[in-house]
RNA sequence: GCCGGUGUAGCUCAGCUGGCCAGAGCAGCUGAUUUGUAAUCAGCGGGUCAGGGGUUCGAAUCCCUUCACCGGCUCCA
């Protein structure tokens, strides 16, 4: 039998025999962590251990502890948890059970409704899978075999993927009496899925389609220890107790109401996040030397025919009617925006012309989308166009980078994550000018270093875009700004500029959101840090805690001196013992306590104690209000 | 919009196999206590049981319906 070499991870060579099975060398090579491997890496792709070894190749391991062998488990699991399904109603038809960023899910069409108390039963049938300890094993199948196969099951959505892969051979898994359509690979065998949970049921659609049949669809994962899947069920409820609409109500910042779905009623203190913010943002804008404008909630629906709205988004637009005329409520601000321009003639000159707006829109969102305060009806975005010429394109949007870039951090957002999408097939515009704009995108992410993914073709049909992602303190990702070049509205819309040579060109016109939507952002920040705000944020920034009623007197000075400081502070005077006081100032997340007693009466001075950090001892009035007016001015993260 | 679930006091929830006046904790109010760094004690008030309709001698509980909220609705075998 001839040999053949594989080339270890080290660089070392080692030399087996043609045909040897992965998981023999395996053993051989890693003997110690050979129970945690899950697949094999040859010349960079991942196989099953059962794999046979044909052709000299690099040979590398996967375990759980990586991204890519922590996905192979769970698609296993989710293979188990479908077996499970298929035994316990065996009428069940299969849908799809990928392995998703944190976890699995199968989809299911079935009659019986599953419930979250099925789950239990479910996850009881796939211990007993697990414990049988069942090979998954591969078959390759002529695509005709594999279709009369699953034809005879009645799976008609395995029919329907079969007939979409492209080849002529099908890959199955079995595990038993059960098998599955899948590429793989998988586990060895089903004793691997050690601990594991199912986590919720929906309803999903066939390929996401809501033309197609409703399927449903069990979310689960799974970890080969049981410390790793305790701390994924704990990281889950860590992230429930950030929840916004949780915190929302805990730090009475806002409320939803019957009367107005999806439309935020804001409460004193949820107002003044909202305003801090936007006071924030002029401040910046201002310094980088954008115009603010604000521009009507209720245009005529002529407009909107004009922008292309009409055509494009109609279905997201509410209408009324003012003296037997058709108006719309804007969805987006750029339309009225460009009245503005169009108020007067401009000259390069002028360029760039920066108008922002802090512009309230309102977009139909379907009943089953609204959550909280991430999916709404009504927000606020900060929005704002940039006018120029085709060559000060570039420029501009390193500025924007720049910005967003500045204002993230005040927010404390480390990592971003930043695509560019391209011309997409349906698109206006000459090829010209989208080679212009994408140049221009480019170019500035180049310049600025920053690494980025290419969404080829994702671009809007009005011109290229840059997306930012950004990552909260609990590792999720969230799109916020935007920069988009838009080719179709400067024309719909005959913008026009005089340049140096005397004649009319046509301006360059840029969208830009930094935070997105204000709402929604809000949302986020409160679960970015979980209700505890920095102090320039925090809706109340020092509260005044007097131990008892002797010293009242002294805390009503005290408190005068912190409000006149401009610190929004109060003082609670109840007839409460001060511990009960510090905790009820903890659960709110007030930063700073100023507790007072008589001690702190005698010595003129008062107690500091910081949120989350216990007292820090006595110290006079002034050199506490000095700090937390730092904090406030140089909007520290605290 | 669709599928599934939930809706009881300001909040968190119990009661829900139909039948004593619908309960608890927290919050609120009143009083006592005058307090030293995450809950002092006592008393009091508070609910059209989401809205509407039905079944029944009798409905928070069963059925229908409307509304709202929650989990989701391709991260592609």
């Amino acid at each position: 039998m001839d040999k053949i070499s594989i080339t270890l991870p080290n660089g070392k060579k080692r030399s087996v025999h043609r045909g040897t099975p992965v998981n023999q060398t395996v053993k051989e090579i890693f003997p110690d962590i050979y129970p945690l491997i899950i697949a094999a890496v040859l010349d960079n792709e991942i196989v099953d251990l059962s794999t046979s070894i044909e052709k000299d190749t690099t040979l590398n391991v996967l375990t759980s502890k990586e991204e890519g062998g922590l996905k192979i488990f769970w698609h296993s699991a989710s293979h188990i948890m479908a077996q499970a399904v298929k035994s316990l109603y065996p009428e069940t038809i299969l849908g799809i059970g990928p392995a998703i960023s944190n976890g699995f899910y199968y989809d299911f069409f079935l009659n019986d409704s599953i419930t979250e108390t099925n789950l239990l039963q479910i996850e009881k049938r796939m211990k007993e899978i697990i414990k049988e300890d069942i090979p998954f094993v591969k078959r390759i199948l002529p695509k005709d075999e594999a279709f009369q196969l699953f034809e005879e099951k009645g799976e008609r959505f395995k029919l329907e993927l079969i007939q979409d892969i492209p080849g002529d051979t099908i890959t199955i898994y079995e595990n038993g009496d059960f098998f599955d359509l899948c590429r793989g690979p998988h586990v060895p065998s089903t004793g691997y899925i050690k601990y594991f949970q199912l986590l919720s049921v929906a309803g999903a659609y066939w390929r996401g389609d809501e033309r197609n049949a409703v399927m449903q669809r069990i979310y689960g994962v799974a970890y080969t220890e049981e410390k790793a899947l305790k701390e994924d069920i704990q990281a889950r409820e860590e992230a429930q107790k950030r929840d916004h609409r949780r915190l929302g109500k805990e730090l009475d910042l806002f409320s939803f109401h019957p009367e107005g779905p999806g439309f935020p009623f804001w409460h004193p203190n949820g107002v003044i996040l909202y305003n801090e913010i936007n006071q924030y943002m002029r401040e910046v804008l201002q310094r980088k030397n954008y115009f603010e404008i604000k521009t009507p909630l209720i245009l005529n629906e002529a407009l909107w025919h004009q922008s292309g709205h009409w055509d494009n988004y109609k279905s997201n637009m509410y209408f009324t009617d003012i003296d037997d005329q058709s108006y719309a409520v804007k969805p987006m601000n750029c339309p009225g925006g460009l009245l503005i321009y169009k108020n007067s003639a401009h000259s390069y000159r002028e360029f760039p012309l920066k108008y922002s707006e802090m512009g309230m829109v309102h977009r139909h969102e379907k009943s089953g989308v609204l959550h909280g305060l991430f999916r709404v009806r009504q927000f606020t975005q900060d929005d704002a166009h940039v006018f120029c010429t085709p060559d000060q394109v570039e420029e501009e949007i390193i500025k924007i980078i720049d910005l967003i870039d500045e204002i993230y951090h005040t927010f404390k957002f480390e990592n971003f994550l930043i695509e560019l999408s391209t011309r997409p097939n349906k698109s206006i515009g000459t090829a010209k000018m989208w080679n212009m704009a994408e140049k221009a995108l480019t170019n500035a992410l180049e310049y600025k270093k920053l690494t980025y993914q290419i969404n080829k073709g994702e671009g809007a049909f009005y011109g290229p875009k840059i997306d930012y992602h950004i990552q909260d303190s609990i590792g999720r990702m969230w799109q916020c700004g935007t920069i988009q070049v838009d080719f179709s509205m400067p024309d719909r819309f005959d913008l026009e500029y005089v340049g140096p040579d005397g004649d009319k060109h046509r301006p360059v016109m840029i969208h830009r959101a930094i935070l997105g939507s204000v709402e929604r952002f809000i949302g986020i920040l409160i679960e970015h840090f979980g209700g505890a705000f920095p102090v320039w944020l925090a809706p109340v920034q020092c509260v005044v805690l007097p131990i008892s009623e002797k010293v009242h007197d002294y805390a009503h000075q005290v408190l005068n001196h912190i409000q006149k400081s401009q610190i929004r502070s109060v003082l609670d005077i109840r007839n409460e013992k001060i511990g009960y006081k510090i905790r009820e100032a903890e659960i709110k997340k007030v930063p700073y306590m100023c507790i007072i007693g008589e001690k702190e009466k005698n010595n003129k001075n008062i107690s500091v104690r910081k949120r989350s950090e216990g007292s820090t001892g006595q110290t006079a009035l002034s050199s506490l209000i000095t700090e937390i007016r730092d904090q406030i001015k140089r909007r520290m993260h605290y």
